[in-house]
DNA sequence: TTGAAAGCGCTAACAC
DNA sequence: GTGTTAGCGCTTTCAA
């Protein structure tokens, strides 16, 4: 920066200032500037600049899973909610393990990024809030109690109840979920499905998995063999592992759904596919990334409040897996 | 810092020691820094030490697209081999745009990460070049001829070969390729195809798509309704494609693989569950990331040399999509 | 082992 | 508009 300084006959301050492409600058020192910083190969430090502004116009974004292609969704609508704010987005993924996932959030921190969005956060609200140290936070998918920290969601419970309201109006009595670890914060799809399935008088039936296609098949086909007996149809946390379980189901024969019918959750790209034609309940991914992208803006602006949830209401998406004559 | 030496009763440069945690401290000296570190609620601002230490332990990794899981998979490979390294990954997403990946770059560089990996670049290597700066990079999924820039690919051409030889295999005579836009500087799995059709004296038969399953769908449902000779057998540029093309198929009730036989190319996840079923040439994705992690390591330790290439042997992984038996 | 001093490359007031 | 002067918060000689 001296050197072109240097070269073009000016200060240091006015290189910094076409840097940053100020308008107090005329344009012939302007374009003096540019030729020399061109000629001389120079691009500015943007360490030093950052450490300097106290500002560095990145965001961490962090995501549960990149094989769940849910979470591409939410990164599109991040990217186009953020598109033009002069943000830029540093992306780190936390494969549900609060360890890993309060390092990275740790590491955005230690860097002064001005912003941390978490989808799919699993820890709790108490250790979140100790990483970020007052960084601005926007949780995705889940509901967080905390200071500086905006929730943006769809509705998990109503989500269970939709699943089960669809299945009852098949026909179906016996509804089991395919549901997540014990441990995960993630309980309201299984909540409304409790709820709704008390609501019909049902009994419900809980199986347990790992979010995964892979888990979702070895659940079902441990369920199948294990000769208990046979629900009619499932709902399945998410699509990943419903479809996991239309596996399991193919593999032994079954048929879907006449046999069992499926609800998956998330309506990710593949469900909708006619390969698969999985009925699911969407979450609006990419606005959930969308609505994000804004309330961060908005935080970081100053203009948003103490801490606002924004809850988007799901919908359901009858495809083949359980009914076949959608 | 000031405030925790003062608190501890030592000196700036001390607790900068017991923060990197240097062996040489006392161990008395480094508790107390330790307490009062966490009294204070101190933390190390990164950006300032990295502007003064010059090394960063970031490596800014840029993907082509988040949708194709191929790209997850080259994720874990990279997380497995750079675990332990200390070093922690930037991830940027380009679009298949060369002047976003050009940017993402440029930024990547600005903030002066050690080395830049590039999963699905698309620009030009003089591009590259330039805007690395002299910064470490290395190219997965594709060969690249530039200074101190190590390719990491599975043999493409070879690929094209293999889907076809398949086929040939098979009986088949009539083998199209759904391929890719003719601008992107992906050619080889094409060339493979070409290759192996001039060899068994076929007629080649190309269509153009962009990578995804919605491109392979369109482009194959217009090519069904354009009342073209259909090939009895189709070999895509990759699995998306592959399984948009299935979904055409499907979707004008023909049978796959008795009417017409596919063949993608990457074995993504999904192309291997029994719904799908799809043959596929495997990329050894990974592995991929594993190996690119290891050159970048070791390009960035200096143990490397000029710039090498490391081509992976691509596996041809038979499913129902082109024989029932399998 | 510990401390003092001199930067890293840039931005931000302020005065010219 | 343009230049001057301090820092930003840490690392790094180097001497003690």
């Amino acid at each position: 920066m001296e050197d072109v300084a240097r070269e073009a006959g000016v200060s240091r301050a006015l290189v910094s200032l076409v840097m940053r492409d100020s308008p107090k600058v005329s344009p012939a020192k302007r374009t003096a500037v540019l030729e020399s910083a061109a000629a001389l190969g120079y691009s500015p430090n943007r360490l030093a600049s950052r450490l300097a502004s106290h500002r560095t116009h990145t965001l961490g974004v962090l995501f549960l899973d990149l094989h769940n292609s849910v979470f591409a969704d939410i990164h599109d609508g991040l990217s186009a909610g953020l598109a033009g704010s002069g943000n830029q987005v540093m992306v780190a993924v936390g494969s549900a393990d609060p360890r890993t996932e309060l390092e990275a959030v740790r590491s955005f921190v230690d860097l002064r990024v001005d912003g941390v969005i978490l989808a799919g956060y699993t820890g709790t609200s108490e250790d979140l809030t100790a990483a970020l140290r007052g960084t601005p936070g926007v949780v995705i998918t889940r509901e967080l109690e905390a200071d500086g920290v905006d929730s943006v969601l769809t509705d998990d419970f109503r989500s269970g109840v939709l699943a089960v309201e669809h299945l009852y109006g098949l026909g179906h009595r016996r509804i089991a979920h395919v549901d997540i670890s014990d441990w995960l914060p993630y309980t309201a799809r299984r909540e409304g499905y409790l709820h709704a399935m008390r609501q019909f008088g049902l009994e419900p039936q809980l199986v347990h998995s790992d979010m995964t296609e892979r888990g979702g098949r070895a659940v079902m086909e441990q369920f199948l063999d294990s000769g208990a007996e046979r629900p009619t149809a499932i709902f399945a946390h998410n699509d990943l592992t419903a479809i996991g379980v239309m596996e399991a189901l193919a593999g032994r024969g079954l048929a879907v759904p006449s046999d069992v019918a499926i609800v998956g959750c998330d309506n990710i790209e593949f469900a909708a596919s006619p390969l698969i034609g999985l009925t699911s309940i969407d979450q609006h991914a990419r606005e959930l990334g969308l609505v994000a992208a804004q309330a961060m803006l908005d935080r970081i602006a100053g203009t948003a409040g103490p801490a606002a949830t924004r809850k988007l209401e799901p919908a359901l998406m009858v495809r083949r897996s359980s009914d076949p004559a959608a």
